[in-house]
DNA sequence: TCACTGACGGGGC
DNA sequence: CGCCCCGCCAGTG
């Protein structure tokens, strides 16, 4: 496996409980920043692996669960959220600004 | 080897 | 505020 792969896998095994981050900033922590499209890419074949990727805990800047149709059910993404405290409404998390999770600063 | 495709994001209009 | 275009770069046919 890649080593980007692998820095994209630690970073978002580093996402706590109850917190969620974005393609973006992931790509930036990574040191690929701009590469945003890259993490989701990694994010498709995460699935399998241990320790397990919280990759639902990622999604795009605004909130949206862009990638819940990667979840085998359409609602599994959703469920895991609301699992750890979160708010979904139409895909999307609310209070997103306050439960996104960043590290350092 | 080339072209196209994304779980994205930012800039231009 | 919405729509469009382009850069990002690994995989795939």
């Amino acid at each position: 496996m890649n080593e980007f792969y692998e820095r994209v896998y630690a970073i978002v095994r580093k996402i706590p409980r109850g917190k969620v981050s974005t393609y973006g900033d992931i790509a930036e922590m990574v040191g690929s920043k701009g590469s945003a499209r890259m993490v989701g890419y990694a994010m498709n074949h995460a699935h399998g692996l241990s320790p397990a990727v919280p990759a639902h805990r990622v999604v795009n800047r605004n909130g949206v669960l862009t990638g819940k149709h990667h979840f085998g059910m359409p609602t599994l993404m959703q469920q895991l959220l609301e699992n750890e405290g979160h708010v979904i409404l139409h895909d999307q998390i609310q209070d997103f600004e306050k439960v996104r999770w960043k590290p350092r600063k």
